[in-house]
DNA sequence: TCACCTCGCACCTTTGAAAGGA
DNA sequence: ATCCTTTCAAAGGTGCGAGGTG
């Protein structure tokens, strides 16, 4: 861990040459003085207002490569991690005013695609968002400093189809089309957020959208992600990259796989069509399935041109969630302090620990904290706003082609903002454990522009991404929750509030993750974990076969 | 019939504890 | 006693492909 560490933050140092992928934040306006409890920033002083941030996307030109092949993620029921991993380096941050990072996805349009004549095709109008939940990096809350010092890694989050899922997953539909998002809020002296007046920004990469799917469609994005991720190392061929030799002992002899043998079908297939249809030879037939995600155009057909910059009106359902699964090594857990408590009023679903809210949580002020030992990058707690009225603006999308979309905004006064128009959609009750639903709202497409106002009425937990043009929904009790997924956090609702790292830990503190004071904010006491080096994509190129 | 999903598999990396040395 | 390095087993992350489902 250590070791993982140090090596980030080389690797961060080394990667901090400013250029074109940082984006300065435009200045945020003050908070309004109008909040009854207003966040008071660990550390007042010019960093109020977040102007001078930046953060540059880690391994740009790997998430380029991808983006330009149509990126897809694979949702599984257990969960699956994103590839590549959303890694960012940030600066500009005040090194001692303490700051949440944490990430969301929300729909890039309302369509749902299918995989066709080897490209993406809007297929139908998409299903109801799934709850919306947040992952909240395990550092969190800690000082700019910290943030600054290596790279922030959010590869532990993981995506799931499970609506039912109880592990803190960030839920999605496959076949549609995800926007990631980063937020980084400023925590005010409970190491919590979500009152009023809370400073935070907002970033979205328009290259890490992506389409979910359960099984890779795109044998190109097959072939990165097998060249680019480790653990894919051993379907990794010898030089062809559409061979690979079996590794069953006894059996040297190339597989070619099913996926492969399709896409060359269609890729074929596809070339002559394309031939007869517009008379154009693409030259390659990989190239009939670029997207020009560069002229906004991500899905080239069947009217979706302009699907991202689609408007959804979403809003959230006041209540919390919380969940945590479990270390993978349980035993470790006993010696903590949370253990034993969290068990013992967990709802323990498997051998992955997760556990429920309990039943103090339907209240939205009731604090939840977490441990922080229990904060090891394994583990997932789920916070869901309570009573939130989410405000959650979207980048605008000017001229942003390869830059993120930034936006700045405060936790202020309510704001009239216009609303998006998708109110017709019903969002799907998240079970017991998950009953409260917030809005999310779709990402315009790409070219998001970096935008800076005061943010309305945050009662409870709500993020909001200015948006020029675009408005913030409505809080509304039946619509898709937003959650806090944490890794690491654990559920110790109506328990000890703090708790304890091993001795020898880095930082000498606990963490407490209380979701939801009587503010209605949520809290992240000492975060201190250091994120956990992640696995660097070597970059190797893929060879188009 | 088909598109999509689930599951088990082999292969691989990552993780962290244990052991040993400085 | 402390710190560092090395070793190793377990956990967990991959895509594949057969089979299931609606």
């Amino acid at each position: 861990m250590l070791q993982d560490k140090s090596s980030s933050v080389t690797d961060e140092r080394e990667s901090r040459a400013p250029s074109s992928q940082e984006t300065a934040l435009p200045p945020c306006r003050s908070p309004l003085p109008v909040s009854p409890a207003p966040m008071v920033p660990s550390s007042s002083g010019p960093d109020q207002n977040m102007e001078n941030m930046k953060v540059v996307l880690h391994e740009r030109e790997l998430w380029r490569r991808f983006h330009e092949a149509g990126t897809e993620m694979i949702i599984t029921k257990a969960g699956r991690r994103m590839f590549p991993s959303y890694k960012v380096k940030v600066s500009g941050m005040n090194p001692k005013t303490k700051y949440i990072l944490l990430v969301d996805i929300v729909p890039a349009d309302d369509h749902r695609y299918k995989f066709c004549d080897n490209k993406w095709m809007v297929a139908g109008k998409a299903e109801p968002a799934m709850p919306g939940r947040l992952y909240v990096h395990p550092d969190s809350p800690a000082t700019g400093a910290h943030w600054m010092r290596q790279l922030v890694s959010f590869q532990k989050l993981k995506l799931t189809n499970n609506h039912l899922d109880p592990f803190g997953h960030i839920i999605l539909n496959s076949m549609h089309k995800y926007q990631p998002r980063l937020h980084i809020v400023k925590a005010d002296e409970n190491n919590a957020f979500g009152s009023r007046n809370t400073a935070y920004c907002t970033h979205v990469f328009h290259e890490t959208s992506f389409i979910s799917v359960t099984s890779y469609q795109n044998h190109k994005i097959t072939q990165l992600k097998i060249e680019n991720n480790p653990f894919a190392k051993g379907f990794r061929g010898s030089e062809d990259g559409d061979l690979r030799v079996s590794r069953i002992p006894g059996k040297e002899y190339p597989i070619i796989s099913k996926n492969m043998v399709r896409q060359k079908i269609i890729s074929s297939q596809n070339h002559l069509t394309g031939k007869l249809r517009a008379g154009v030879l693409s030259g390659h037939p990989q190239v009939l399935s670029s997207y020009q995600y560069d002229t906004g155009t991500p899905f080239s057909n069947s009217g979706s041109q302009d699907a991202m910059s689609n408007n959804f009106p979403q809003s959230r359902d006041p209540s919390l969630m919380y969940h945590c699964f479990k270390h993978r090594d349980n035993s470790r857990h006993l010696e903590l302090g949370c253990k034993r408590p969290y068990l013992e009023t967990a709802s323990v679903l498997s051998e992955e620990h997760y556990f429920r809210s309990p039943p103090s949580y339907e209240s939205p002020l009731v604090p939840h904290s977490y441990c922080a030992e229990a904060m090891s990058s394994r583990e997932a707690c789920m916070y869901g706003g309570i009573d939130t009225d989410s405000r959650v603006g979207v980048a605008d999308a000017d001229d942003l082609t390869s830059s993120p979309s930034v936006g700045c905004n405060m936790w202020a006064a309510r704001q009239p903002y216009p609303h998006y128009g998708m109110e017709g959609i019903s969002y799907q009750p998240f079970t017991a454990h998950f009953t409260n639903s917030a809005p999310i709202a779709p990402v315009p497409h790409q070219a998001p522009s970096m935008v800076s106002r005061p943010q309305a009425d945050t009662d409870g937990f709500s993020l909001s991404t200015g948006q020029r043009g675009l408005s913030v929904a409505p809080a509304s009790p039946s619509s898709t929750s937003t959650s806090l997924v944490v890794p690491g956090a654990r559920n110790k609702a109506g328990l000890s509030p703090l708790y304890h790292r091993k001795p020898g830990s880095p930082m000498q503190s606990h963490r407490d993750l209380s979701a939801y004071t009587s503010q209605g904010t949520i809290t992240l006491r000492d975060a201190s974990h250091q994120y956990q080096g992640g696995m660097s994509s070597a970059g190797s190129h893929w060879s188009d076969s």
